[in-house]
RNA sequence: GUGGAUGUAGCUCAGCAGGUUAGAGCGCUGGAUUGUGGUUCCAGAGGUCGCCGGUUCGAACCCGGUCCUCCACCCCA
């Protein structure tokens, strides 16, 4: 066979060991956070019915989803006019019926709404699984990347909000990561949108305000005008643009500013609700009202939640927010659900900058056992069977080469000990410890072996 | 999807305005040292110069296309 260039897809990676083992420490630590508080963890198919995912992302996100090409002849009942008339979605709804998965949370809400009869709730669950989209690579930005979701469906209380905040801080905390946490509410946005007189802009309003720290007030009111919002509305956004100042005095403007709108109202209070219970819980991180925080995913309806490092400039690294109805598109209506959602990719990236990453991620074996041949092999794999039971991460290398590609081979996985048991140790019942660090070389008996490395 | 930068050994990069056999450092393999790695010394292996086509007597170098990577926009984890 002629030998073909070896390559994965654009924007997917391989995980090499000593990555995997960086990556474990992050999803480790996540998975110890959501198990502290309860969540159970599921997963779902790689790919869903296209119909589960189509319009559950806003049209951006229609154009990001990775599309299967049906099985067998998918060009069955296909004509050639309908290729002709260049009706890219009527083409791609008859030869593709499943995607990938773009999120979890979409996927949550169908499993929520198929298993509802064997479901709790409310519902804690996790879910830490790769989703894919067909976004152009760069900085941060991955078509394969793994989400780590926890979510809490069927219940409506704002305790559910600041405990995910909760969670949010013991996470970066373990990571020991200084985040920025951003908290905003699409009831304020859309109330915003309700007091200017343009309701029914509201996507436009909040992708335009989303963007004023990037390109300023100015900008950000010519996108609007282009966008069609009249020149009078944009005007009464003056007072918005111009607000400062902590969350306090952020919420009293606003509780002044939309007081007219039942639902910003609603809005107002529903934050101050969770900041109330997130300083009970004397979070040291920053939790900070942000109205610029849009967020484009179109299920959210209330809080939205929005983490970026400090330290390092790659977009956020966890996101989420609540969802009222995202289940009532698959015909269970009135169940309530918020989530968060760590960017395990992004996360990892600003560790690696950052150089975070504990030493121990280093280290695989502990152990290495010196093959000197058959007769030395028999002594030591008794030996160790106990090392190993004691929990101790040994093990024998499996070729008779020369002592210096073994010590090399240690060497170079960072095995801090070698055992060195040749016919002289087993003569007295003994083995050399060799500390590969310090050069240190000490005989011992077996028993004393297993002592000092269960120490 | 749009725009820009890049692609030479396993890795990081040189490669003089197109000219014989494409280099370095690190890594790798072997030896000095057949029971002692990480230091040192010696030797060696390793390249369709991303891929396809064009210009030229001659292309790693110039031109076109394509793919990957990186960066920005859009959007997002």
């Amino acid at each position: 066979m002629a030998s073909q260039k070896a390559s994965i897809p654009k924007g997917t990676r391989d995980f090499s060991p000593g990555e995997m083992s960086r990556r474990n420490f992050i999803f480790n630590a996540i998975r110890e956070v959501f198990n502290t508080h309860g969540f159970l963890q599921i997963e779902t198919p790689a790919m869903e019915n296209l119909s589960t995912l189509l319009g559950k992302y806003g049209e951006e996100g229609d154009k990001l989803l990775f599309r299967i090409l049906n099985s067998g002849n998918f060009l069955r009942g296909l004509f050639l006019s309908d290729l002709s008339e260049r009706e890219i979605s009527k083409v791609t709804s008859h030869i593709s019926k499943r995607g990938l998965r773009y999120d979890l949370t979409v996927p949550f809400a169908r499993y929520v709404v198929q298993h509802r009869n064997e479901i709790n709730f409310p519902f804690r669950r996790y879910q830490i699984q790769p989703v894919w989209r067909a976004d152009n690579p760069q900085k941060g930005r991955y078509r394969e990347f793994y989400q780590c979701d926890a979510d809490i469906i069927g219940s409506n209380s704002l305790l559910n909000e600041s405990e995910l905040i909760g969670m949010i801080v013991e996470v970066f905390d373990k990571l020991s990561l200084s985040v920025s946490i951003k908290l905003n509410n699409r009831k304020i946005l859309a109330g915003i949108a309700e007091v200017i007189g343009e309701t029914e802009r509201i996507a436009d309003i909040t992708v335009a305000i989303d963007k004023l720290d990037k390109i300023g007030a100015e900008k950000v009111r010519q996108e609007l005008v282009e966008r069609g919002v009249s020149e009078q509305s944009v005007n009464l956004l003056d007072p918005v643009f111009a607000m400062r100042g902590n969350n306090t005095e952020k919420l009293n403007f606003l509780g002044s500013f939309l007081s007219a709108s039942k639902i910003g109202m609603e809005g107002v209070e529903e934050i101050k609700s969770i900041f109330e219970y997130v300083s009970l819980e004397k979070i040291r991180s920053k939790v900070e009202l942000d109205i610029t925080l849009a967020r484009g995913l179109d299920y959210y309806t209330g809080a939205i939640i929005e983490v970026k490092s400090e330290d390092v400039e790659i977009g956020s690294i966890c996101g989420g927010g609540r969802y009222d109805d995202l289940t009532g598109v698959f015909g269970l209506p009135g169940v309530s659900g918020v989530g968060i959602s760590f960017g395990a990719d992004r996360i990892y990236d600003v560790l690696a900058n950052l150089d975070l990453f504990p030493a121990s991620t280093n280290i695989s074996t502990q152990v290495l056992f010196v093959n000197f041949g058959d007769a030395e092999v028999r002594f030591i794999i008794p030996l160790l069977r106990q090392l190993r039971e004691a929990g101790i991460r040994s093990e024998l290398y499996p070729e008779v080469a020369r002592m210096k590609k073994q010590m090399n081979y240690a060497n170079s996985l960072n095995i801090p000990y070698v055992v060195i048991a040749g016919e002289n140790e087993i003569r007295e019942n003994k083995v050399s410890l060799k500390n590969m660090v310090t050069g240190e070389q000490e005989q011992l008996s077996p028993d004393e072996l297993l002592a000092l490395l269960t120490d």
